[in-house]
DNA sequence: CGGCGCGTGGTAAGCGCTTGCTATGTGGTG
DNA sequence: CACCACATAGCAAGCGCTTACCACGCGCCG
């Protein structure tokens, strides 16, 4: 049924060792040998089997890229990029060849999962594993993820990291990492506000147990402090998730809660427009009645109405560099960590309080 | 270096043949062997190499999602569904296993790009492939992809078309498909905005050569038509894309041309996005000077200011009905076609022409 | 003019796994 | 008590490809 290269070899009349040449291109081969080989391989129609060239090459056109959830637009634009670096042979577009495919992995923040997908590309013997976005904040898994990365990075996989925090294997060794600066991006978004005179601000968090939740949190607590403010966590925050429902019930929450806040900081862009909704519902104007501001800069927040005041991850970008990095085809940044700047985006959803 | 089945049956006292049946519970093994055998595992930290394993049992844990771009909201929903089915096995959850890797290639709507990753699908021997969204409209492209995937199916590669028109191969038969009622989708569109009392609609087109451009203008056309109102499709269609940048452009091109429009129709919702922006820009408000729609029903459309109406197509839905199907765990629909319906949402972002 | 080396092509040994077939030991049955 | 059937386990032949190693023939140099 399937064309195999014994196949085209009996066609071409010559050995598979000669069409495995021509093929491959790594083994001198006599013009007009490889041109028969050619045709051969045109009129068959063969398709090389990859398992078995990977199998007997010890080699994988296969790279993971574990994400969050590919519809989230943040892991979306991150992994969109990596792909496409990913696809890109070593010359230019898809078409011309040398790339490899890129598997799109949805953990849904489980800490298992993780491990599971990590698993089965160990199984399939991917040539490298991009992971993205934040992690759980629990040892145990931790312990886990690194002693599989460990692992994977023996057996040749490269692994990047892309927006989560640096891992040490035992070795001292450091994996790849791109980190996303949510400190002190954070921070700089509420010293925008405390700059605009705000000093009631509410904020919104993500997920518990996640490392960028905290950072960003951190951020925030560090700006109020380097203003002599105290942060009154239990009152003035709240949160649960990166998603619209969960802003929403934050801030409505948070509304109820303390209603002298003038300003509200989201865990993200995403989370910033259920508290813009929660907002608008309870007659709230933004800016005038309350500033808000989101994380991330994704792409709808330039044309929200009011335009989100956020902070700009340039997501495309790091995506990008992470596919290249696993492809080797830039070397790792010195000392393997490299930090990306998160740069603030004053826009029009923030402005003084009791502007009108 | 790397622990393979042999090392495994030596630790174990037993041959590669028992440890492959114990790991693959397909023939009897007694229980005390298998328990050795599984101690072995553990202890070895053995993972089956999937290329070997494919190869010799003729079967492949790959399935290829064709999708214009992952960024896009559009095919990251749909995408993310899919996945979810198709790394799912027939137990629930991703670490129960028996499910499969989702390849995400993005095609950047790349008629060759599409070729290629079909064939490096093939390549892999990939067990399904879901090719996502709109096609280009291109008799050599159209009779190309065809033979590719008249070619898969007959390797075994289960394929499913997800979002775009029916395909027919040339026996006859046709590749499972999940088509998306654009043509009615947009005619209700219309329709809605012809009821509310609107006679000067300008339509903002996606790219040429699309089957899904074509499908909703005709649509409108339809709507149009049974209005008695000819389209005057020079002065009212501009466009040029699914994006935001083409919305704004294009509407401002139309503002300028047909200053008498009182109501615009966009290609989709990011486009209905720079829609906005163009109007706000003109200091004209929606919907109260001009009406605005748009079409998928992003999750960013319900949070728009006004929240946009637009029709709503079951992307998640979708999705992952095309994953179930490809991973053969639910019946081709009758006919092997199912047209996926799509439900006008009317919102805030359009009203009677006049209104104040 | 003989031999050496290089340019080519073939041979065959795996890569790590699955699986049809065979071999063995056990219990049940006539 | 002999025989057969069944439950297990092993043997070995591939799956389709790469690649180390060898063979061959030609041109060239000494």
């Amino acid at each position: 049924m399937t064309v195999t290269l014994a196949d085209v070899a009996a066609r071409a009349g010559v050995s598979s060792a000669t069409v495995s040449r021509v093929l491959n291109g790594n083994y001198p081969v006599a013009g007009s040998t490889r041109e028969r080989v050619l045709r051969a391989v045109e009129e068959l129609e063969y398709v090389v089997n990859g398992q078995a060239r990977g199998l007997a090459a010890a080699t994988s056109d296969l790279v993971g890229v574990l994400v969050n959830d590919i519809a989230d637009p943040f892991f979306g634009i991150l992994a969109s990029a990596a792909q496409t670096e990913i696809a890109r042979g070593p010359r230019e577009g898809v078409a011309a060849g040398g790339g490899k495919l890129a598997v799109v992995c949805n953990t849904g923040g489980c800490p298992e999962a993780e491990l599971t997908y990590l698993t089965l590309l160990q199984r399939q013997r991917a040539a490298g594993v991009i992971l993205t976005g934040g992690t759980a904040e629990r040892t145990g898994h931790t312990r886990a993820v690194t002693a599989k990365l460990a692992r994977l990075t023996a057996d040749g996989t490269r692994v990047v990291l892309c927006g989560r925090p640096p891992l040490t294997v035992d070795g001292g060794a450091t994996t790849t990492t791109l980190a996303f600066d949510n400190r002190g991006g954070a921070q700089r978004l509420t010293e925008h506000l405390l700059s605009l005179g705000h000093r009631h601000i509410g904020y919104i968090t993500g997920p518990d147990d996640r490392t960028t939740t905290r950072h960003r949190l951190e951020g925030h607590g560090a700006a109020l402090t380097a203003h002599g403010l105290t942060a009154d966590a239990a009152r003035l925050t709240a949160g649960g998730d990166y998603d619209r429902r969960a802003g929403y019930a934050a801030a409505r929450e948070l509304l109820d809660r303390a209603p002298e806040l003038t300003a509200i900081v989201a865990a993200n862009d995403t989370a910033a427009l259920g508290v813009c909704a929660a907002l608008r519902e309870r007659g709230l104007r933004v800016p005038q009645d309350v500033s808000v501001a989101g994380f991330d800069d994704l792409p709808f927040s330039a044309d929200a109405a009011p335009a989100l005041t956020t902070v700009r991850l340039p997501l495309h970008e790091a995506g990008a560099w992470a596919g290249r990095l696993v492809m080797d085809r830039e070397s790792a940044p010195p000392g393997g960590v490299a930090t990306v700047a998160a740069e603030l985006v004053p826009r029009a959803s923030t402005a003084a309080p009791g502007a009108s």
